[in-house]
This record gives C-alpha cells, sequence and structure tokens, in this order.
DNA sequence: TCCCGAAGTTCGATTTAAATG
DNA sequence: GCATTTAAATCGAACTTCGGG
C-alpha cells in the first residue's frame, strides 16, 4: 500500500521518487550542502526542478528537531494598540525579515497574567531569543529568572531595566526632555507649564529629571504651580482625559504661562484640548512641545513640536542584540548583556513659537 | 557513553530513566490519554511528580511533527504602523488566545515582494490558518491558489474580495457611509462637501455608492464642485497631506459649504488642519465627518465625529471563522468559505454640529 | 583512490500492537 | 482473559557512514 499523508504537503520523499534519487542526495542538493559540490549538474538540476515543480516545502517541525532551531524570535508587546509600540514593532519585524526569522507575536494587552502565560507558549515554542516592547507596565522580575534558566537571550525595549541579565535598548530620556526645554528656552519662553508624568515610571521620572537639571543650569525658576502632576498610576486609555483636566485647571486658576510642556505626546494633545476648548490659540498664545512624535502628533492641528524617540532604530537595535547572542549562544561563545541607548531628535512643528 | 544533549531541555526520556518507567508509559500519563484510566493511581501519580520536579516541559517540534498540528496561526499585517490595522489585531490576538494559538506574525510594509516570501515562510512554519489584515494593497490572487494547494483556511479581514476560496470579514462600508450622510442632513446640512477615496479601491467606493444612494432617496443634491477626489493610488502615508491640499483648493475657491465628509478619518483630519489653517472654526463655521474611527479621531480638537468599524469584533470573527475550518479540516468535514459583513456604528463627537 | 549515491541513525513525542504477570 | 506496562513504528529532514564503479 503506498504511503497516505494526513496533510497535502509534498515531502522530501515524494522528491527522491519522482526524480529517482535518494532521499539522502535530495537533501544534499537542495541544501546546497558540502557534499553537492561533488556532485554532476545534471543531478541537482533535475531534483531542484522536481522539486520546484512539485511544490515542495520542507517541514520546519523536522527540521527543527533536527537541528533545534527554531529559526523564530519571540515578540510580545505590551500593548499592541499603543502606536508607540507599533512603530518599534515595524523596526523589530523589518530587521528580522532581513535575518530570515520570523516571530511568534503576543500581545499582552497590559496584563500582567497574559504576559506570563504567553511566555509560557514562547517557551515551548522554543523561540530562540524573546523581545519584549514595553510600555508603562510594570514588568515582573520572574521573567528575567524563566528565560535566564533557559538561556534565551533576551531584550527590552524602551524600559529601563535594573537586571543584568537582560540586554535593554531605551532613548536617552534626560537629554530629550532637556531638547524640549532648551527648545522653549531658546524660543524666549520662561513662564512654563509642565505636565509631569507617572513617578511609578523610571523612564518618566527620568524626562523630569533632564527638565530639571536644565532649569538648574539656565537659572530658570520652575514654578511650582505651574506644574502639573498625573497620579502615579494611570491606564494609558485615560493619558489625555487626565491631561486635560490637569490643563483646565491650570487655565481656571488663571496661571500665567507662555508655554506649555507635557511629559508624552498624548498628554500634550490632551492640553491642547483643554487650551482649544478654553479659546486659547495654539501656538501664538500657548507653545506646546510633546515627547515621543507619535503619529497622532503630527495629525494634530496646530501639528505637535516634540522629541522624537528613533522607533523603528530601536527596534533594530534590539534584533541585533538578539541575532548575535543567537550568534554566540551557537558558537558556544560567551554573550553578555548589552544596555543600548539612543539619542532623540529635536521635531520643530507649529506649536511652539516665540512668545507675543 | 551517556547520551549527550546540545539543548539544556529536559526530554521525555529522562523522565522514563528516573521515574523507571517507559517512555511509552510516560506520555500516556503525561497526556491524559484513553489507556491512562487502566494504569494504577501510584504510577500516575509518581511520573508527574518527576516531570514537575525535572520541570519537563514537551518538545512542541516533536509533537507537531507527529501530529502535523503546529497550534499556530500566521497573521500577515499590510501595515503595522496603521492604526486600522492594529485594532482588528488586537482582536484577533486576543481571541487566538483564547482557543490557545499562537500567532506567527509578519509585517508586509505595504510591499507585495515581502507578502509573498512571508507566505512562503508561514507555509514552511505549516500554519494551520491565515489571517490578513488588508488595507490599501492590492492583494495578488497567487495568493489564493497558493493556499488553496495547502489546504490553509485563509481569512481576509476589511477587503472585499471576489475569490471564493478565501473566507472575508468586513464592514458594511455603503451602510456606514450612510449614516454618516444622514447624521449631516438631519442636522440641517445641504451644502456638503466630500473628499471621495481613492476609486482603485473597491472597498472605498462603496462608501461613495453608499453616499450617492442616500442623495437619491433624500432629493440631496451633490454638487460636484464640491466633491474631491483622491487620485487613484495614494500612499497611505500621503493621505494626510492630499486631504489637506484638496481641502484648502477648495476654500481658495470660495465655495460655501456647511460640512465636510471625508472618505476616512486621516482624510478628515487633514481637511480639519486645512479649516484650522484657514481661520474657520470647527464646527461652528464647518461641521466634519470621518470614517473608521482610528484612535487619532478621539484625539483631535475638537473631537472627530465619524462612523466607526467595529474593529475588534471584525478580528475574533476572523478568528471565529478560521478555527471553525482547521476544526472542520481535522474532522474531516466540509467547510465552506463564508463571508461576514458587519455593521459600523456613527459616533457623534464634537466635531459636527446644526448649521448656523 | 576518487566520485557518486544509498542506507541507516538521530532528533522527541505519540500511538499501536504486543508482552508480561 | 484481564489489568498494566512496554517495545516498536512513525513523523520529515539532516548528517554520517558505507559501498559500488
Amino acid at each position: 500500500m503506498p504511503r497516505q499523508r494526513a496533510t497535502g504537503m509534498v515531502t522530501i520523499r515524494d522528491i527522491a521518487r519522482e526524480s529517482g534519487f535518494s532521499i539522502g542526495t535530495v537533501s544534499i542538493v537542495l541544501n546546497d550542502a558540502p557534499l553537492a559540490r561533488y556532485m554532476s549538474p545534471n543531478t541537482k538540476q533535475h531534483i531542484k526542478e522536481v522539486a520546484q515543480r512539485l511544490g515542495y516545502s520542507p517541514n520546519q517541525f523536522a527540521r527543527s528537531l533536527r537541528g533545534s532551531r527554531s529559526h523564530t524570535v519571540g515578540v510580545m508587546v505590551i500593548d499592541v494598540t499603543d502606536p508607540f509600540c507599533t512603530s518599534i514593532l515595524r523596526g523589530i519585524e523589518s530587521s528580522l525579515y532581513k535575518a530570515s526569522y520570523l516571530s511568534n507575536f503576543a500581545d499582552a494587552q497590559n496584563d500582567l497574567g497574559r504576559f506570563e502565560r504567553y511566555l509560557e507558549m514562547m517557551l515551548e515554542r522554543r523561540v530562540e531569543a524573546l523581545i519584549v516592547i514595553a510600555n508603562w507596565m510594570l514588568v515582573d522580575i520572574t521573567l528575567l529568572s524563566d528565560l535566564e534558566k533557559h538561556r534565551i537571550p533576551t531584550v527590552i525595549v524602551a524600559r529601563e531595566l535594573q537586571a543584568d541579565c537582560v540586554s535593554s535598548v531605551l532613548v536617552d530620556n534626560q537629554a530629550g526632555a532637556r531638547m524640549a526645554i532648551e527648545h522653549l528656552y531658546e524660543l524666549g519662553h520662561r513662564d512654563i507649564a509642565f505636565i509631569r508624568g507617572p513617578k511609578a515610571i523610571g523612564d518618566i521620572e527620568l524626562r523630569w529629571n533632564g527638565i530639571r537639571s536644565f532649569a538648574r543650569s539656565a537659572h530658570l525658576k520652575l514654578d511650582p504651580k505651574l506644574i502639573l502632576e498625573m497620579p502615579p498610576i494611570v491606564d494609558t486609555n485615560h493619558t489625555f482625559e487626565v491631561a486635560q483636566k490637569l490643563t483646565e485647571e491650570l487655565i481656571k486658576h488663571k496661571r500665567h504661562f507662555s508655554a506649555l510642556m507635557a511629559y508624552d505626546d498624548i498628554a500634550a494633545l490632551g492640553a491642547m484640548r483643554a487650551l482649544t476648548k478654553a479659546g486659547l490659540r495654539i501656538p501664538d498664545q500657548c507653545s506646546v512641545v510633546g515627547f515621543d512624535d507619535v503619529a497622532p502628533a503630527a495629525l494634530a492641528s496646530p501639528p505637535l513640536t516634540t522629541i522624537r524617540q528613533p522607533m523603528e532604530t530601536m527596534g533594530s537595535a534590539a534584533v541585533e542584540i538578539v541575532t548575535s547572542a543567537i550568534k554566540a549562544g551557537l558558537e558556544k561563545r560567551e554573550f553578555s548583556t548589552s544596555h543600548r541607548k539612543l539619542m532623540p531628535e529635536l521635531v520643530v512643528r507649529q506649536s511652539t513659537v516665540r512668545p507675543e
């Protein structure tokens, strides 16, 4: 009785039978293995043709089982809905593609339970590395031990992490914030309001540090009455509304300020809404600066001046780290974790202008 | 010489050796296979303990090779950077998670070459189904034959597709457009400008049809001078600018209109920029309506009235279709492709108001 | 000895048929 | 014969070894 296969897939056996050569020969030819050097061009040509004709596509399960490589990298996004995360994702996928890796994808949806379950699933599938695109969600440390145990190279993008067994890629938040306030200062603004981000998030605190350090060096006084504090824990879905509320209060109290700087773009857009609703014209009556350069920033009216995080580059950097770690692992070399800090960039658009 | 393993993973063999039972027994116990019914509770207990202690995690490659199931679904996004696509993606991932599938992810980046290469990679990895999240990019028909050949259930989300071997999920574009214009009409608008989408995209033409059919039924005259046509092929990255330009021209020609309706949110935001720059107040001097309800729509000032596509639901529907198709395949039942059309919803925000 | 190709082993888990007390 | 357990075949590809000309 002829072999019966459940799947309609054509295997190396079929190629062998059809071409009249043995399985081994076919394997050698199709993989261009060293031994293929000694094979007659006719044989090679013929086998390749048959493979092409039958639409042969090697079974990765078999291959992976044998070689214990999956050619797959796990990519965990804390929130796919966040444009910041997706820009990084774009960079990651782009680089993975060039390196011929495919990704196992997971959207943690800001939920720690999901995060852990997905981690298990990725481990089961033997991903060769893991890239986590963070946002505000605090990533638990158990993650680290799990991965360390299995010797899977891991990178976290967009989050400062003290742990030493996980690599990281992030922007220089402090420098970025400094660039933003410096921009306002050079335009001539002295009465600047701030929306200060949630203190629970280390990265965002760094932005505040950048502001303070510039203020000190420029002898600029920061008026505490102009500093709006976001609650320590904010669901990112509410950033906009909370920022809007804070700004509305500020306006209601008739504080004077000629510019406003927010810890991220969404908060800046929330502030813009409050200003617009109050009848204030941007930028003539109030300049606004954000941080991130997320897509909606450029779509606002007026378009938002902001600090751009090189999101695609961050994604690519993460891939570079894991691919070299994988290579090192294959060659049994040691590979130490790396922590890359990239420079942001000031993008001047129409929401900032010299004060009247 | 004892067995030497490259990976540090513990296998079923280790459990067998450590527990003193055979490989088969261990497998039966750990999988709760039918035969496990006849096994002594002591044996089961013991084996499970050993597995637990050694931290056994079955090798999915081996499992998949044997069972020819990957428990993986391919998800191809034409553009991850598009917030419309990511909302659908959220729905897909959410449902896949519930069904215990993991996804192989690919971002085609609006590039047909990539699309095809990714298709190959997914085939190699034996995804059990494929979900494509479309946008404007025209998906080639070779895709279909490829998948049909391999009997992999496929769904396209957000695109009308004539082919019968691929399922589809999309919104009722015609009804949606009708809801939008009806909203303006009921507010009292009679001089309505339109930004009409690229004609090359069938779905978007349907929106225009919806408008025309309503106009006919309500005896509303559509002034050709108020109809702005997008060029037939627009890179989505330029939708905003092109829409802005068109609107600026309209304003320059001093045409009178009290409302403007765009074929999607990004175009609507482009129009809003043109209006704002011209000093026109929204909505007092001009109401604006979009389509999609993509994130930036709610963040604009004023927030945009629009037609919401149930994006997450669309993603879930796609997963439902493929999971039942997979189930049918396993049970060797026939499963016909389905084409689901979902209803959009009018979301009234502050960009529309009764005309002065 | 050189070249080409065949045969058999391995990877880890599942499952069937068979063997043990 | 029955209740338990196990050896052996299988999945598909890759690599090592071996043999014929």
